[in-house]
DNA sequence: GTGTACATGTAAAGTGTTACATGATTTC
DNA sequence: GAAATCATGTAACACTTTACATGTACAC
């Protein structure tokens, strides 16, 4: 998903400037599934604006910069209706931790070790903050998808804590790393 | 990361034409967290000859294209060696379904309930490649990470068989599609 | 005969990240 | 006084996909 596409849906959930389109996508309900950065959230809204996919208000702050509200037209409406209604792609799932598990043969057991234990951390600690999420989540679709998200999350840290010290005896008897 | 890091890790557990890459990462062992397409295999594998990280051995075959088999040199052993040494950065998980679930305001729940059963077949057969590969994998690291997949794929469409109903009646009871 | 697997490669186009630029206010 | 939060934006660069180009062999 584009993040064109990204920020007409998050805009279908409310309004919206481009600093908080960010902040959900960093740290809200789209953090486990999507990342944009301001450089592609910025120009897209432009772009959305300048086709009538949105509108843009301009606010001034005190003690604040100033903002930009965004929101949803009936043409933006319809064109995420349009996008929603084809299939969505298949997940796609990066993970430079697991390549370098895959590498382990130029990886000394020591690392490996620590790897997984930092790891482990990182997923208690996502637990956590995804679990914060809950309680501000009003929709049952946020609910879902953030649970969802708790789900998988706890099946990586059940998998490493249940299998970290056969894959670590493993490693050492297939031999010193050449 | 990169295709080339990636490229440079998949030649350091045997020798590899672009086109074997290709298809470890799109359906084995790689395939459920890394993605590469012909276009940035090529060009990254003539990269890393001309550096020197890699040679390449050209072979006439009957009955089949021409082939280029790609060795890892000690350089380029040690340049992996460096890249692994550094902390991998955080998983990347990208979900258009999960994007769309959560838009599911703009979406009937009939195609909702639609979205969540085609996902959870796709889970099932998702599980039964990985258990193939399973058979196929030698090292100890590739047994691994499989079954962190496998583990995954389980938690995955557990969530949804288990939430699924619920999802679908707290949609409907949140309104009508406004 | 039609499609898939084998096999390599290039060029254009698209998409995205990173780093920079700017600047007030609040918290530690 | 340092760092984080709020807030927008651009430009250079990196990376990747898509589409094209080419051709044999085998299975159905």
């Amino acid at each position: 998903m584009d993040v064109r596409t990204l920020c007409l849906g998050i805009l279908a959930l409310g309004d919206a400037s481009g600093y908080e389109i960010k902040k959900m996508v960093a740290e809200g309900s789209f953090s486990f599934f999507s990342e944009a950065s301001y450089g592609s959230i910025y120009p897209s809204l432009t772009r959305l604006t300048e086709e009538g996919f949105v509108t843009c208000e301009f606010f001034s702050q005190d003690k604040r910069p100033d903002k930009k509200i965004y929101s949803l037209t009936e043409k933006g409406r319809l064109a995420l209706t349009e996008e929603l209604r084809r299939d969505p792609g298949p997940d796609k799932n990066r993970s430079e931790f697991l390549a370098a598990l895959l590498f382990a043969e130029a990886v000394s057991p020591d690392r490996i070790q620590n790897l997984v234990e930092e790891r482990i951390d990182e997923h208690r600690m996502k637990i956590r903050s995804l679990q914060k999420l809950l309680d501000e989540a009003m929709s049952p679709a946020s609910h879902f998808v953030i649970n969802y998200g708790i789900a998988m999350q706890k099946a990586a840290l059940d998998y490493l804590e249940h299998h970290q010290a056969s894959l670590i005896k493993k490693i050492i008897a297939a031999g010193p790393t050449e």
